[in-house]
DNA sequence: TTTAAAATAATAGTATTACTATCATAAATA
DNA sequence: TATTTATGATAGTAATACTATTATTTTAAA
């Protein structure tokens, strides 16, 4: 499977786009190894414009501040999910089983070379679980949310609710049982990884603990 | 109701322990005020030193960072659910209504004037639902988490999973759908307070909501 | 092809953050 | 009363999170 992903954010998330050059694309690139490396809080600017061999001002104007690179790196995966949610149910007729395939998108790691950027999806799809609450949880969510920056977020929310709601139509919280379940399969398998007696991980990886967990979850609200 | 919360936080958590002295506990109150009011990240101990009337170099006697300070308010708060539970849950005999009041504690303010600490409890239950997830979400959880600073968060977790197991014995992830509950009873408020439309809030208030959402989804799963 | 526009590099500078260190003084305790 | 302990006052440092300026290179338009 190879395509080509076009990713439109908004405009509010950047100030120059950074799929638009060369030195863009090695920005996000690279700052989605560091931002890995050293977690968010560690991650800055000049650190990454020496990774990536260019100045602190250059990244500048591409991003006014490391906040919405973050948020720049999580939009393209709420649209990279809810592609591959649209590709993967094409050909699916049966509800549970759109269902089951959508939970494991969710918990199991980006395919590699898939969307045609090299992004890492390992280290992307750990910044997801670790880093990606942080996007909205500032202070100024209701300023920047007015931009429409977290629009992709809620049309996976939405697409995610309307499968729910073609399963079960009298079931009264479609939404909010698609937000707690992205929610929970990153906690979920952060936890199995580093708090582990916050879960029942048994054996096996964390990423089939999350899916049997959710699967379990999801269908008896449902149901 | 009131009475006197021993609340006995990790030492790891603290370099001195703030309730020690009457400038410790101003430290913490104040500081709930503060990061109320400018969110974690524009928090910083000069601005609270200012605000208490002290200076920078004694707040740091107290705590190493501002990291530690919120672990300690979220601590607090985490032994205060405890203790909620066991002092609601101690008269009930039904299982079932065991989860509806935990369901209420959790989702509901903290009762003002309790616990004997004049914190404002609107606005510690509003760095809870803001902040909380920030204090594991870091790249050193394993080193921190070794010197068992999450113990309180973990044995809340534990409680609440085995009113579930004594609910529903079969059940095989009583502490994942513990944690996710406490989870999602915080991200439910904070977006139907900010990002409604990751949720099905209908009317009324944001606790209310949260909390039939909750037992509906854990009654499902537990049924 | 030249010319103008746009992007980048190189460099500098500033206010704030996140600390650490020192020393004097005040308060508690032995 | 002596002495430990806590706090205040002040200073200092490296790093962060930017903004600004000018020179140089690359790209696009005339």
């Amino acid at each position: 499977m190879d395509f080509k992903l076009s990713f439109s954010v908004n405009e509010a998330v950047f100030l120059r786009n950074p799929e638009s050059s060369e030195l863009g694309k090695k920005i996000v690139k690279q700052s989605i190894d560091l931002i890995f490396e050293l977690g968010f809080e560690a991650f800055t600017f000049k650190k990454l414009a020496l990774e990536v061999g260019t100045t602190e001002a250059s990244v500048y104007r591409y991003f006014v501040n490391k906040h919405r690179l973050l948020l720049y790196i999580i939009s393209w995966y709420w649209f990279y999910m809810d592609f591959m949610i649209d590709f993967q149910l094409q050909n699916l007729a049966d509800n549970k089983q759109k269902i089951k395939t959508i939970i494991q998108i969710l918990t199991h790691q980006l395919p590699e070379s898939s969307g045609s950027l090299d992004y890492n999806k390992r280290f992307l799809n750990q910044i997801v679980i670790s880093e990606s609450s942080k996007v909205y949880l500032i202070k100024d969510v209701e300023t920047i949310n007015k931009k429409e920056v977290f629009k992709p977020y809620k049309d996976l929310c939405a697409k995610i609710a309307a499968v729910f709601s073609s399963y079960n139509k009298k079931y009264a919280y479609p939404k909010s049982l698609s937000s707690t379940m992205i929610e929970a399969a990153h906690h979920q398998q952060y936890f199995s990884q580093h708090l582990p007696r916050l879960t029942d991980l048994s054996a096996k990886n964390k990423h089939d603990f999350t899916s049997r967990f959710l699967e379990d979850l999801v269908f008896s609200v449902l149901d």
